[in-house]
DNA sequence: ATTGTTTCTAGACATTGTCAACCTGTACTC
DNA sequence: GAGTACAGGTTGACAATGTCTAGAAACAAT
């Protein structure tokens, strides 16, 4: 029996339906069917399991959201899409992956390394979208795409959103809906005002 | 002295440094100056802090999210860059609002309602800010406003964000210009492609 | 003075993360 | 094949935590 992944297994329930608070070493020891001392073999600590579920996490969102990056043609709404649906069916992971203070990126180097190759394929998708200036705007086309789809995420798979919803509305075509109204809004010439503070 | 205020106020320092994980009944008793029981004469248990801190939170946040929905004339640049400023000016009480886990939105009356009311002056905004039409696009577009507010501010407030910013940039400037961004977008008229889902 | 309530402290208990010491099989060396 | 090193497993111990119970100290109302 893979004792890691069983013990990983367990805890990205834990966390999907309870919250990383609820991750305790012995519980997922235990629902592995293990001793309480046996995850101390493939995981230095707590602290160490939440590292690799969020690198497992920033990896398997990469490839996702790569994915949709390359085949589509209509990719920042599919990206957008992409990125909420990625929360969505991995709660578990999504949850650790955004905590900084839990994910590991400052203190496991092959945690951050997978965090920094997803925020890549992130900067590649705001390349593609915008026909960014130069200056400031570089970085805030990045951060503003970033900010809505995350922010989508997060309100979803954190709960507050959902609990105001009509009950009849589905999830996923309010995301496809979100994301199209925000793809369309990139694509629109913006409303000319005061200039920009540069 | 007023022990639940001393009891509050080390909790929320404790999560805005350290993240709510580290909130330990003992350490915020220990730093109030009082015994490790004291704190329950004030908070029915551990999730109590958190719901007590959430509800104020949730109260000031209105207020200040009100103030910049009547006093400007450019409501919604200004109403993204409240919420994003109120998130860093009191990251122990947002971190603690938006984990549904452990806000006690679901378990505590007087929190659920302090949330419910801060959502209302949410899609006071939307209903500002938008031309909307009937239909799904009642609930998207405070959806979207509300995502990219939150999106902002929770990569700003856990840390994946900052770390990627360079490093001569002023977080307020960068708040303000995706708050200016964002508001640009909305008034402008979306590029019509295929018909919505409705 | 007595009673009751509010606010605190002290002690106890099960549970947690983690350290240390001990088994046990499999692989490899001579 | 005997010996040995080691990865992966175990049990036991420890301090710290959340929370229960019981009691003390202050103070108001009768």
């Amino acid at each position: 029996m893979d004792v890691r992944r069983a013990v990983l297994d367990a805890a990205i329930e834990i966390i999907a339906t309870d919250g990383p608070d609820q991750v305790s070493m012995r519980e997922v020891a235990r629902r592995a069917g293990v001793s309480h001392q046996a995850p101390y073999h493939h995981f230095t600590d707590r602290a160490g399991i939440f590292a690799a579920i969020s690198e497992e996490g920033f990896r398997a969102f990469t490839a996702e959201f790569r994915s949709a990056l390359a085949g589509s043609s209509d990719s920042l709404a599919d990206c957008l899409s992409a990125y909420v649906r990625f929360a969505l069916a991995h709660k578990g992971h999504f949850k650790v992956m955004f905590r900084s203070d839990i994910c590991g990126v400052t203190t496991h180097e092959a945690t951050r390394e997978a965090a920094d190759t997803a925020y890549l394929a992130l900067l590649d998708l705001a390349a593609l979208a915008g026909n960014a200036p130069a200056g400031v705007d570089a970085v805030v086309l990045p951060v503003w795409l970033w900010s809505q789809a995350h922010g989508l995420a997060t309100l979803l798979v954190d709960g507050p959103l959902a609990a105001k919803l009509p009950p009849e509305l589905q999830i996923e075509t309010l995301v496809d809906e979100v994301a199209r109204f925000a793809a369309d809004r990139l694509s629109a010439p913006p409303r000319v005002t005061k200039p920009s503070i540069h």
